[in-house]
DNA sequence: CTTTCTTGTGACCATTTTTTCAATTTCACA
DNA sequence: TGTGAAATTGAAAAAATGGTCACAAGAAAG
């Protein structure tokens, strides 16, 4: 048991997905679980999955697998699942747009509460449910919502300007689509998710790796 | 110099973060560059930097620099971006749309030329220029068009029945924004892109690790 | 009570990052 | 042109991180 030290980032990355199909296996009515079972169904080596687990404790029991209900429950207050998470978003042009329509509340405590724009013809709608403010706005509402992670989906050359806005609003952690490289205090925790660079990627391991995998 | 052994992975996903830079740094008119330099530029340390040229020959000159054309040049080869890359869509959802719109072409030669998905309504319009067909014309096209890159972006229960029409189509990698674990064939690479993944994540890193870097 | 199952983990291996520094080049200036 | 200081790469070595094997230990099932 490994108790009381930090949990590899590695590790923290496929928590989600443990999370998501435990759920799947709650809803379906199953009692417990193998780490077999969940390696064929999340593509992870059921070594490494007992190896995450047990960063958490012995969460299992010899001989028998993990309690689907115990170990979902675990996990959601792990993830932090078990409250509501706001998030706001930044930039309501395609991507944004599609992203305030995603419903990540649909299966977890994490929804999108507000969105900016600067954008005269869509400040002031209402997008599926979430109000679109100025970015006038951004400070006021990110401390009455008491939020703390934004959504950076604003063209490349406005996301520096955009994250020293965020940042000086109160978020500490950004998820950002632009392909710019935030420069922020490094108490910060920035996300990148850059769709170009990842597509980039795969076709050179398309072009040069043939018949292997390249993970996440 | 480690010539003719295959590129870490970890390199790979670095590649198109250089790339990008050091177009910036062409179309500005620079003609030489630093490991230093580049490294705040896309916050990589600077001996990752070097490392990760030196897999691929010596392409600097010490006490210089690199010469960011000679580096462009190079990366563009490698990159495979000297050449245009067609990719199919399938599922123009909200997500899908908003890919469809995002221009990858704009700055790298890559680009959707194919959109495929059931519904009547969308069937047979053309999305910002990118015809749309229905998913009975998806072997045909894909093996007209020559395409072996797929985006997948639809609901999650469809997934895993779309995956198999692509890789029967011909297709040899998928980009899934889907929730499910593809099950394919080991010679498809599939890159899973998990919006509620990274947000969970982050999440975590926020609660859990406070002040310190998530990398990608 | 024996067989089967399955966890948790030590030991090992692989990959990735960082440190360090010799080798090389540039540059300022005499 | 010659010389020393500053800059910068490339790579060896070390450190850190992550993944896998293999098996003892415990639990379940017959």
């Amino acid at each position: 048991m490994l108790k009381n030290q930090t949990i590899p980032k590695a590790t923290v990355k496929r928590l989600p997905l443990y999370y998501r199909y435990l759920r799947i296996l709650f809803d379906s009515g199953k009692q417990k679980v193998s780490s077999k079972e969940l390696s064929e169904a999340v593509k992870v080596d059921s070594a490494t999955i007992r190896r995450d687990f047990s960063y958490f404790g012995e969460l299992g029991k010899r001989g028998y697998g993990y309690d689907v209900e115990k170990l979902l429950d675990f996990f959601a207050k792990t993830l932090n699942d078990d409250r509501l998470t706001n998030v706001a978003l930044v930039g309501v042009g395609n991507l944004g747009n599609a992203l305030l329509k995603y419903h990540f509340h649909q299966s977890n405590s994490i929804r999108i509460s507000a969105a900016f724009d600067v954008r005269e013809d869509i400040v002031g709608k209402i997008v599926d449910g979430i109000p679109v403010y100025p970015i006038s706005d951004m400070e006021e509402q990110i401390r009455i919502q008491q939020i703390d992670i934004a959504i950076l989906t604003v063209p490349a050359d406005k996301g520096q300007e955009n994250a020293e806005k965020l940042v000086a609003a109160g978020i500490k952690g950004i998820m950002n689509f632009t392909p710019a490289r935030l420069t922020v205090s490094s108490d910060i925790l920035v996300q990148n998710v850059d769709l170009t660079n990842e597509l980039q990627t795969l076709i050179y391991f398309l072009n040069h790796y043939k018949k292997e995998q390249t993970g996440e």
